[in-house]
DNA sequence: AAGTTTACCATACAAATGTATGGTATTTCA
DNA sequence: TGAAATACCATACATTTGTATGGTAAACTT
């Protein structure tokens, strides 16, 4: 049976997991080193050992970038979902995680993002609906005409941004939803992120 | 621009992008030259400098297997397309074989599912579209209304599936396109997986 | 109190790896 | 006919890489 890991060694699985998944290739020990800081690459090999041991990975001996990641169930990684964000009309975040979806691995985020679930359909055109799991990266500046998470008084909404000399549109695809017009310095008017994917879970409903 | 690559150039460009996908790291020099025979690492190194100047792919210097495919709708391998097979196939029949999905040359992603990327946009009504990626899992068995993806005669079609008697229907949602009706018996049909997911990815279009 | 696991360090070394350089033969193209 | 590109070969070399070994210190069992 599977032997739980310690905090390091979960956080050096979850780098290779990382890299495997945005470089295309495992890294190496020495870059392992490097990114966690260590001086030297036995340190890493010992942890390695140890995750290996512990059956979540499997080196082939000898080739470099050799590491294969055998929690295959890892294709889905829970995540928890922040709450609930209107496409339509503003809706409330919640404190706290309102939901679980199984991220696919190819749609994991930067560290940083987290994942908001969409209700409404003002942004039906922007093939955006209700249902779906928006991942948003808060650390990205808005560009005119991309789809951010804005808060609004409080609420939050999905909606393509854009920027205009004094005021900031958001604009819905939807006809159907009037574009809201916000002044820059209006106090309690925040971009929250920049949605930078979009899942849908199709395994519940069957028609 | 890019220029045309050489026979052989073509077949290590081909050889990198299988590696990639089926075994989730590009070959070092030495495993490039062995496969293909040759007896030093030169020759394949020479053979890439010629593919990077060219545009195809990109290498990262002095690191280990950091070949990069630049070239990046490879690395969905297009299939023949219903219609463009046709020429003679009695499968000009289906009208609607525009819609196709680029099913990756070894399509051994983590073992249960693997992704497909959709061209076309007969699920439009489904909320799929074209460039959306579609998480397949190929062990379950499909019932009536689910999004399956499906084998015909060499081309792969994303529709929505309905066992009849003696016959299966594939269904669009887009009224544009028309269902497909197959005899149970069909040599060439075979149902690859079911759609359990899809994922879009914001990040490049932003306007 | 003694043993084990975890978490680092340093040094050492053979093999793997990418790269540089120079050479030969064939084909392509102006 | 001659230059250029292609397709190989061989040798050489500095790094990179994986791995082995030995050591220290803290934490956690037993």
């Amino acid at each position: 049976m599977k032997t739980e890991l310690t905090e390091i060694q979960k956080k050096i699985l979850d780098y290779l997991i990382e890299q495997k998944i945005s470089k295309g290739i495992p890294p190496t020990l020495a870059e392992i080193a490097s990114h966690f800081g260590y001086k030297n690459r036995a340190t890493v090999q010992q942890h390695l050992q140890a995750i290996e041991r512990k059956g979540y990975i499997k080196k082939n001996p000898k080739l470099s970038r050799a590491i294969e990641i055998t929690v295959e169930d890892k294709f889905f990684i829970p995540r928890p979902v922040l709450g609930e964000v209107a496409a339509g009309n503003p809706l409330t975040i919640y404190p706290d995680a309102i939901d679980t979806v199984e991220l696919p691995t190819i749609a994991r985020m930067p560290k940083d993002s987290f994942l908001l679930k969409v209700k409404g359909d003002s942004l039906k055109d922007a093939y955006i609906f209700s249902g779906d799991i928006v991942i948003v990266n808060p650390n990205l500046e808005p560009k005119n005409g991309q789809i951010v998470v804005a808060i609004l008084d409080d609420a939050a909404v999905v909606k393509r941004f854009y920027k205009k000399k004094n005021e900031i549109e958001l604009v819905s695809e939807n006809p159907d939803y009037k574009t809201i017009v916000i002044d820059k310095k209006h106090p309690s008017f925040k971009i929250v992120g920049i949605v930078v994917g979009v899942y849908r879970s199709m395994t519940k409903k069957a028609g």
